[in-house]
DNA sequence: GCTTGGCACTCTGAACGAACGAGTGCCAGC
DNA sequence: GCTGGCACTCGTTCGTTCAGAGTGCCAAGC
């Protein structure tokens, strides 16, 4: 009917069909037949009608055949229109909500494992990779820091923000400094920036440190070197994500092939192109999906990666999600993770 | 010569072939056949001669052949020989040693971040996948232990053993305290344990809670528990290892098979297995060797493990190493183990 | 008595073609 | 516009063939 290939004219049938093709390609991993879904689709059509809509669909781009005398298997552009439109996502059992819940609760109220808790959930539900990014805080209120001396020159700083978040660094140092200095800088720097912004706090530092420059005594000077090293150590690894059940991965047969298994992996080591793609996603106001090439990362060319941001009071401080192979059961997967998201969401609200 | 298979009476010749069959079996990964190693070995023997040794070196369980018209491989008997007997040791040139030195110093001097630093610097160099585990010490000393209050039921507890390990955990208790009985109870703790064994310091603690029972005051129960809370922690996630480039393993042929690398990867991830492996290398005086089924676990039947124990002052402490394809370089991989060994043990010994 | 050349034999792997099955595209008829 | 029929196209499988590599064994030679 419509030669041109505008997308919105896509007849009732094309995407019921459409429908019916990618659930039992998603079902079975095999090309769909006219035949088959002559006999599955509920439409009463014969398998000649089917193939003319299927021709249809092939031009158009959402469906493609592996070679001429096999079935039709959905492209992205397919998947994307199934996902987007067509599908209809099952609602997760009261029951599993449940079991979902008590897996992340678990007594464990270190932020930390809450996130891995919250990946391993991910992977474990769905037999793929759950991958959950490392909160990205607008504020960090500093809570607590402690300068312990190990020898001579060498300092541990224990710097503890939010919810009980612990980072620690040893520090080499030219000069010596004994416990009870170390003490009292401690002391100077939380009586100033407990409880603040500790943005705010290292500007108010560095403010400090110029104003007062020469006249300043050493303690001061020391505490900024140190708070700012602390900082710098903080920003660097800030950026981050918990993963686990990457191996889940190993045994869809689509991704069989050890060296573009090994990409993945390799990419998954270095987060950097799976941080980017995660970013993304902070913005979006609910599930987002990417579909293969859609990420834009070669790597990711094989795989969909369905995500959703996650919060903190009222701010999006973070991302989770589900990485598996193209063909996975979306409208399992896209309840799962946003399930999770709310879960997750709900256990770093600060309760009162 | 020798029709039981005694091996002590292994021929000169033999035993020279059987080295130039595992180096060049090493070197190309392919079956060796008679007239390669007549060419290759240096003997100046034709390959009939070749033959005979041959079948002798098969019936005694040092070689095999996949198939009647194939060359030898090695067995992990013959590798259990060549690499106790007929192996030469490259001894690692002067320049190496110090990058691989200026690798592991690195600036870097948290313990943790030493650990990981070692198991990078054995995969990159080997091109396999390297593993530390983390120390496990006799003595392990309190150094600071701190709380923190979260909110009214939430205490976090801080705790710093040895030069610097700092472990933290979150604490939900029934009765709240106000910052300052919290600030009583760590300085209680500290003046007395600090610089003190932690497993006598438990058992201090214990003592004392049974001797006084009723009469303690309420500090010091909660400091007990507290405390005890903090030595479970640490003794269940005491025994762990920091792995490294695992997907290089990806990239050797003889594990292209995807399933036997998913169920190695999850032995990695387990790491049970792995762990019991290692331990048994605590005891070794040097480098030992596990050649494919000689470890006693099934994932582990296609490598062969490479490892050293190391120390901090006088006592081993922990096992690296290197896991690999059963064909691998081992002239080369157990200098790179041991000297790794050694450069660790010498940044982990407390100088002074 | 060890070493060696010769020879028959075995096995793998690649190349080839035939047979088969699944599924398509198209056309003519309803 | 739907449908049955039919020719056609591929991929898969299976058996066959052939070359290559390497062995085992035997008989001759030093």
């Amino acid at each position: 009917m419509n030669a041109d290939s505008s997308d919105k004219a896509l007849s009732e049938r094309a995407q019921h069909l459409l429908k019916a093709l990618v659930e039992r390609y998603i079902r079975d991993g095999e090309p769909v037949g006219s035949r088959t879904l002559s006999r599955d689709a509920g439409l009463d059509l014969s398998p000649a009608s089917i193939r003319n809509v299927m021709a249809d669909l092939e031009e158009l781009g959402f469906v493609a055949a592996p070679h001429t005398s096999a079935g039709r298997i959905p492209t992205v552009k397919g998947y994307r229109l199934f996902v987007d439109t067509l599908l209809t996502v099952q609602p997760l059992a009261e029951q599993e909500v449940l079991r979902m819940r008590s897996h992340l609760d678990a007594g464990e109220a270190n932020p930390q494992a809450l996130l891995m808790s919250a990946s391993n959930l991910l992977s474990s539900i769905t037999h793929m990779t759950g991958v959950v990014t490392v909160p990205k805080r607008e504020h960090i209120a500093w809570r607590h820091i402690e300068f312990l001396p190990l020898s001579q020159d060498r300092v541990l700083v224990i710097l503890v923000v939010n919810e009980g978040e612990v980072q620690n660094r040893v520090l080499n140092l030219e000069q010596g400094y004994d416990a009870s200095t170390l003490q009292q800088i401690g002391n100077y720097l939380n009586s100033h920036f407990a409880g603040r912004d500790i943005q705010s706090a290292r500007d108010d530092l560095l403010d400090e440190m110029r104003r007062t420059r020469e006249s300043m005594n050493e303690l001061m000077i020391s505490a900024i070197s140190m708070a700012e090293k602390v900082f710098e150590a903080r920003g660097k690894d800030d950026r981050s994500y918990m993963m686990a059940g990457e191996t889940n991965l190993m045994e869809f047969a689509e991704l069989s092939d050890v060296e573009k298994l090994r990409r993945l992996f390799e990419a998954f080591n270095h987060k950097r192109d799976i941080l980017h793609l995660l970013d993304k996603c902070t913005v979006a106001e609910g599930v987002q999906i990417f579909i293969g090439e859609e990420s834009g990362y070669r790597v990711l060319d094989d795989v969909s990666v369905v995500s959703a941001p996650y919060s903190a009071g009222k701010d999006v401080v973070g991302v989770l999600g589900v990485i598996g192979p193209t063909r996975m059961a979306y409208e399992r997967v896209i309840p799962i993770v946003d399930m999770t998201a709310r879960l997750l969401s709900a256990a770093l609200n600060p309760r009162k």
